[in-house]
DNA sequence: GGTTTGACCCTAA
DNA sequence: ATTAGGGCCAAAC
């Protein structure tokens, strides 16, 4: 299974109305400091994927995607269908990590 | 195979 | 607090 299988079959896990941070599936999958690496798949997805890409969010909670075909405001509207708060300041798209952080037992484990 | 490029993260200044 | 730099991993050139 190729690494960005991995990532997508992890990011599918991520439960509706929850969200993980790159570090956080780039641990799950094995490569702890692999983040950026995590960022480099999500954004090979095609524009009609099922995967729930959107629940991915930065270390701060910030949408920091620069992707054309997945716009920052689609994500946001996406998160808020969900029943995530999503504020804008600062020129960009922010949740509230505490509050909705995705909880794994594989993160605990580890 | 070496180099470049990211939807990133951490530390130091 | 804000900015700069280096380090990280995997894929595409």
């Amino acid at each position: 299974m190729s690494f960005f299988e991995e990532v997508y079959k992890v990011a599918s896990e991520i439960p509706e109305g929850k969200v993980a941070t790159y570090s956080q599936v780039a641990a799950i999958v094995g490569s702890p400091r692999g983040a950026q690496a995590v960022g480099w798949a999500l954004r090979a997805l095609p524009s009609d994927t099922t995967v729930p890409w959107q629940r991915i969010v930065n270390a701060q909670g910030r949408i920091s995607i620069q992707n054309m075909k997945f716009p920052q405001s689609l994500q946001a509207e996406l998160l808020k269908a969900e029943g995530i708060p999503v504020s804008y300041h600062d020129d960009a798209y922010w949740v509230e990590l505490e509050a909705n952080l995705w909880e794994d037992a594989r993160l605990q484990i580890k």
